[in-house]
DNA sequence: TTGAAAGCGCTAACAA
DNA sequence: TTGTTAGCGCTTTCAA
């Protein structure tokens, strides 16, 4: 504030309203501080006398205690922070609700900061505004730059566990086995018959995400070629107009997409120029979004259970503030999920 | 972690590693404990000479500052509370990416706390959880019961706002008017020539929702029949199987739903069994999804800025922080969204 | 069972 | 510019 700033006054009249501390209420009671206290935390028995006194002074001046003042005495505050990227994406909302069920039966408090841009001044700022709360560790969500740039930029010493798709050593870290995932559901669109597989890709968080790499795997080990990769962002209606473009090309037969909302846009462009799926081409997805067994057609894609990874993810963190050894590493395999977006290709059906 | 990296020492010693504090940088500096706090907080100028002892000090101890001390000095932490039902869904995942949004800009922290349910021993173990943490002040979304248990079982003297369909006196609160977009919505149906329309309704948060109220009186004043409800919950399939049981029913021309899940849920179980929307039958959701537009056919619906509602409730939470006088009650209007799943009853079309 | 006294880690007020 | 002295609001010895 400058000093030539109308200096905004707190009504003198209205506002005198600082929150009662215990010794107003010891002395409303006549009884000491420590008495309150004990009657407070139940550390030790009070006369019934006193302790109604004491109730009673409570209820009149609606004392809460201060939980800082009772942090500094008994220990650091049970809280632990999330540093994501956007959070309203399905994948994202479903880890960060599994860390918090998990954090919750254990007494702990989630808070969450989005980190908006890899560039380093935004993320250091918000690194900078959790670091001046007390938590007690960080569960970093490295799905996209800005997570990994958040990652990086941790001072060290500071209890922490990546979530991620890529592995990022150093850190302990929960991931979804991605790669192999990929890999699998491309073997089974090759094995639908298909000559190749095109790869619609989402932003990946580094250089190269699992997916697109167990795609790359698949294909290379079929010795299939590997097309170039059709690039796509997160907004669903960027895949419809990648699939329209893909309307008018009669090579390709399959697609692997990034994730089921992409997958979805792409479907619906490829509807809107008279293709069908999957009789003329075939379209996975990738995550199981609520939404995929219901799309026309209910899409063909893999499984990834967000919030078991965020459970899990938990867990390596109390271990770590528990000082329970415990894995560095845990990874979860998400299944095909097999429905009706892909089938043998127009050539080969009857 | 790879053998080759270094083990961590401190093995040897008892694993309650006490973090440094302040004194032990002084010590290491040899300076006086005020002198690192003036260094750290910049509140005084430190000569250049001891600014570096005290910074190799820091560094070699690897020092942070205990935020709850800090706190207990100079004023409350900040940090808010959001206490929330489901946090995954849509509406929920996008408002509190606004309130956060808000927060962080204003340099405070968001912390996430979901209520399980309605149930008093649960409403009150997570309001006890949050406020053993010092928060500033709290926003409830009260979309369900759980959330509207939460509020009510909130001790006073906390500065709070709630987001919420129904108006909810004494609390200052943040609304989207859905009654009245309801009420434009069922009134485009009628417009478009339907002799009713039938109400497929999501769980409200308490006896009636504003959804249900604008549908009820756009149909009373209309002068029209008003149909009893069709009861859903907030999973899609169940979306699914009522659509598959209205496309035996010949009365039904045109469906309000809840929601834009239930919607498209309703949607598909309707193609299932051969009926086409629009042309058989409308459909309506509520809340514009953000694949809504990408659906088979592109969901008519009203469009909810869930995000813009969680910046509004933060806008009013700080004035209230801020000791602003401010509005208690913040409305927004939904507009209506008009795609290709409504439209005139077969009865009326060429 | 109770109260007096001593901190928890930090910052603010006051001298030097 | 620096150190000394007081607290912040609470819990926890330690006596009584």
């Amino acid at each position: 504030m400058t000093p030539s700033e109308p200096v905004p006054r707190r009504r003198m009249t209205s506002h005198p309203r600082k929150p009662p501390v215990i010794a107003d209420v010891a002395r409303l009671a006549g009884v000491s501080v420590p008495t309150v206290s004990r009657y407070m935390t139940g550390s030790a028995r009070v006369s019934p006398g006193k302790s109604r006194l004491i109730a009673e002074a409570i209820a009149a001046l609606n004392f809460r205690p201060s939980s800082v003042a009772r942090a500094l005495v008994s220990g650091p505050p049970k809280m632990v922070a999330v540093l994501t990227g956007n959070t309203s994406q399905y994948g994202y909302a479903e880890t960060i609700r599994g860390i918090e069920e998990g954090a919750r039966a254990a007494g702990y408090l989630v808070t969450i900061s989005v980190v908006e841009s890899a560039e380093l001044p935004a993320v250091e700022q918000t690194i900078q505004l959790v670091l001046e709360q007390t938590v007690a560790g960080l569960i970093v969500l490295t799905f996209n730059p800005a997570g990994v740039a958040a990652l990086h930029a941790l001072p060290p010493g500071i209890p922490r566990v990546a979530i991620a798709g890529a592995r990022e050593k150093g850190t302990p870290q929960a991931v979804l086995a991605e790669a192999d995932a990929a890999e699998e559901l491309t073997n089974y669109l090759l094995a639908l018959g298909h000559e190749t597989v095109h790869h619609v890709r989402v932003p990946p968080s580094r250089r190269e995400d699992g997916r697109t790499l167990g795609w790359r795997r698949a294909l290379r080990a079929a010795g299939k070629p590997v097309p170039p990769i059709i690039e796509s962002d997160w907004d669903p209606y960027t895949g419809e107009s990648i699939g329209r473009q893909i309307a008018g090309r009669g090579d390709i037969t399959a697609v692997f997409c990034g994730n089921d909302e992409i997958a979805m846009g792409v479907i619906r462009g490829l509807k809107e120029l008279g293709k069908h799926v999957p009789d003329d081409i075939s379209v996975t997805g990738f995550d199981d979004h609520p939404l995929a067994g219901l799309w026309t057609p209910p899409l063909t894609t893999v499984r990834q259970d967000f919030a078991a990874l965020g459970r899990r993810a938990w867990q390596m963190l109390q271990d770590i503030l528990d000082d329970h050894p415990g894995k560095r590493f845990a990874s979860d395999r998400p299944p095909l999920v097999i429905r009706e977006s892909a089938a043998a290709p127009r050539s080969l059906r009857t």
